[in-house]
DNA sequence: TCGATGTATAGCCATAAGGGTATGAATACG
DNA sequence: CGTATTCATACCCTTATGGCTATACATCGA
């Protein structure tokens, strides 16, 4: 039962998580030192966070030397957006049903 | 720092609670009752994940008699898609500047 | 080779969170 | 009225989770 969107969603679902992530969106592949600093939390914290994100196919890492750099996986995001719009669309096809209805009413 | 994705994050985290969420999106209104059936979960539990979609918004409530009325607020997803369009705009960004610069690198 | 540095792992602890049962509160019905 | 129904709340219990420190495991530099 453990889905693409259970994983995404409980990745993102902590603060200090969703902001590594979004830190690796909006500037960049990052090492684990760079991310600590400014993340509120110890290394091992850091590290643990980013497991989880790749567990999840948020981030991927690439190892150099003893740094690993961490960057973002975008295209895992892609379920999310579809989920999302998913949703958004069964309403959709109930409110054009309603009005449908209502329209027939009107007649 | 509980800003509003975080609420919405957490309450899709659980899958038993997306699962009411998703159900009431594809079927519209239901009553407690009705959504307890086929929920895996007891009365009570099933009330206490409706709490949690209302506290972030997700879903609103309708008391009629004994009967409580759930129907998805579809419009708590924008935030949701806000995000990760944002998200992925970033990717994009830095695509475009990576094709740039290769551009540039040929010249 | 040996100390320093960068990450990951291993325990450990406190709290959050999801589940259950029991029960209260409000409404419908005979 | 008294009883049944519907839902929410209270309370408890177990597990998951996020944080820490200590430490192991490379790798780099001198």
């Amino acid at each position: 039962m453990s889905n693409v969107q259970d994983r995404l969603f409980r990745a993102l679902a902590d603060p200090t998580r969703r902001a590594i992530f979004e830190r690796l969106c909006r500037e960049g592949e990052k090492t684990v030192g760079v991310l600590t600093v400014g993340a509120g939390v110890s290394q091992p914290v850091v590290s643990k966070h980013l497991a989880v994100l790749k567990t999840a196919g948020l981030v991927r890492d690439r190892h150099e030397g003893r740094q690993t750099h961490y960057s973002a996986e975008i295209h895992a995001l892609a379920p999310l957006a579809d989920w999302t719009t998913e949703m958004a669309g069964f309403w959709e096809d109930r409110f054009d049903a309603l009005e449908d209805l209502l329209k027939r009413m009107d007649q």
